[in-house]
DNA sequence: ATAACTTATCGTATATTTGCGATATAAGAT
DNA sequence: ATCTTATATCGCAAATATACGATAAGTTAT
């Protein structure tokens, strides 16, 4: 039973696999790259850009919403997306743990 | 239908989801930090450190091989796990596109 | 050969994710 | 008020992920 063990690990563990998850899927990948090239809000043409119905991209926008990694207000009829570059430079430092060892590490593995 | 449409995005965003997926687990973020602490093969314990069946540790390790974030080997009657260092070197620089510009941002945005 | 031990795999139940069309909501234009 | 346009939400179907117990596979010791 995939009864939710979740809750059985730390809240660290857990913020970092949330912020990870929102990251996993391609649609939410280039939806993250999109707003991280035009470095200011962005609305609507989000959906013209990806291979997805509307209603999907919708979706995937609410999730990253709701993960926090991006910020969007209402603008008249539109929405308009950015990026929450702070979400992105907390988690960046929680995952410190893997990436800073990346200099000195390459150690005496398998 | 949920059929699968993650092929119409490139590579590269696939590549860059699936790293995220296999860390989209409180579970294989915990394994992760083991192996990351101490830096070396590690045999075994990793099961007595998670509140969770052997069996279902070893999925996640499979998982986490799979995606190529961590090596195993046998040892004997026991495997060795360690972390992948050049792949998340690789993913690293990958996800320059997001994290490079975490110092010069924080824009007019909403 | 058998026994003890460690790890991987199989089968299965349940939960979650993904995707779409249809529909709702909300603002601006006519 | 009605129509158009942009976006969000609902409801459903299909696919994937999660978890476990049972069992297999492999190694070492007796």
């Amino acid at each position: 039973m995939a009864t939710h063990k979740k809750e059985e690990f730390t809240q660290k563990e857990q913020d970092l696999a949330n912020f990870a998850k929102a990251m996993a899927h391609p649609a939410r990948i280039a939806i993250l790259k999109v707003l991280a090239q035009r470095n200011e809000c962005i609305c609507g043409e989000i959906v013209e850009l990806l291979p997805l119905a509307q209603s999907t991209v919708s979706q995937h926008l609410k999730e990253l919403k709701n993960a926090g990694l991006i910020s969007g207000t209402v603008d008249g009829p539109r929405s308009c997306y950015c990026i929450n570059w702070k979400a992105f430079e907390k988690f960046n430092n929680e995952f410190g743990f893997l990436f800073e060892k990346l200099k000195v590490a390459n150690a005496k593995c398998c």
